[in-house]
DNA sequence: TGTACATCAGTGAACGCGCGTTCACTGATGTAC
DNA sequence: TGTACATCAGTGAACGCGCGTTCACTGATGTAC
């Protein structure tokens, strides 16, 4: 949101002050506009305003640094899905639909990011942190779903719907990205389709 | 399949012969093991073993011999998905798993290919060809679906039913690139898991 | 069948480019006394 | 409060690199006569 670009001139400081913070933000635009593979040390420096050596007192390398962007993203996608559940009550079946949409809606919102924290697949895929900020997000579905079964989290058969939800939702966000889908799917059609996929898959449990 | 390098050396003609052939398989080669952005026209050549200029006799520039080898891909996998329903009758329960485990198949065989196919984002994102093959797939989808239902493939039902379905068995194909699975998931869990997905979003037409 | 010629798939050398990273350095900041 | 000094976040110049693309060219092939 903030994006107070500080070219060399205008600083006042010979430090920076905030250039960690910084160059991540700048690594994060140019990820959104030009994609993971695209970006480009040199540019995210322009953009902060710093020499091109500057990055390296704070980042090992040009992966190093593209994983911070990530790690970020990750904790910012699994906010907005905590919010989204956080606006219902357990029981409310709106919930579960309002839980699905954030994490279609975030992949909209910042599509060159999505993409990239799925498609990390150099050195850094294998990263502890994000795996970490993966597992959190599984976790998290896990639990939402639970509460709407009314489950218990740990139930087999609650992780096997989990997963698979999640897989809906994931899956279906990718095609928005992409523009496979079916003609246009408008807002309204979007929530019919989540609230079929809630409602086929979710009370099969007691089948 | 046929790798046949041909070394500039080892050539018994001035012409190759098959040298856009020859091309688009060193790229998907590459693809395959460096991943898109980081193939480069130069070693492309180096594999069929040409001077750098003889692609531009081919192709227009690196986004087009790119464009091409997405398409062959696109052919590839719908050919396989066809194939994989034609291996049962129209109402065999166990179609419409082979139908989706065929795709999640070709993901795992091919991750780098399979990320590419659905990772342009660049000019060639909207190249009609590659536009084309994508409603092909679809129609292909819509068809199996209306078939499993016996019902007319141009219901609306039928064609969101059609898009959950490819959500589903699409999200879990990138997840299990990612190793975003849950635990480590063996063939006959996945194949449990495919079933359930058809098992609760397919006969919920009639209700 | 033989020859002249148009075609065009290949060559190889060259170009300019922007990149990631390293280096010895500089100068602001915080702390010990 | 003043001074000496360690720390370390910045600089800017330089490096070597591989890339995409273009160029004038060469030589094999197919065709018209």
């Amino acid at each position: 949101m903030t994006t107070a670009t500080t070219p060399r001139a205008d600083r006042k400081n010979y430090h920076h002050g905030h250039l960690r913070e910084q160059l991540l933000e700048a690594v994060r635009q140019l990820v959104e506009a030009h994609g993971a593979d695209a970006f480009s040390m040199a540019e995210a420096c322009r953009l902060a305003g710093v020499s091109t050596a500057a990055p390296y007192k704070h980042f090992k390398d040009r992966h190093d640094i593209l994983r911070g962007v990530a790690l970020l993203a990750m904790t910012r996608l699994r906010e907005t899905m905590q919010a989204a559940a956080d606006a219902y009550l357990a029981k409310d079946p709106r919930r579960i639909v309002a839980f699905g949409q954030s994490y279609v809606d975030f992949a909209r919102a910042e599509p060159g990011i999505f993409r990239m924290m799925f498609g990390l697949t150099e050195g850094h895929a294998r990263d502890p942190d994000l795996a970490r900020a993966g597992d959190d997000t599984t976790v998290l579905v896990e639990r939402v779903v639970a509460e709407h079964l009314d489950a218990r989290q740990g139930d087999p058969q609650v992780k096997l719907r989990a997963y698979a939800l999640w897989c809906f939702v994931h899956g279906h966000s990718f095609l928005c990205l992409d523009s496979k889908l079916p003609g246009e799917m408008s807002k309204i059609e979007e929530t019919a389709l989540l609230r079929l996929v809630g409602d086929a898959m979710l009370p099969a449990i007691e089948g």
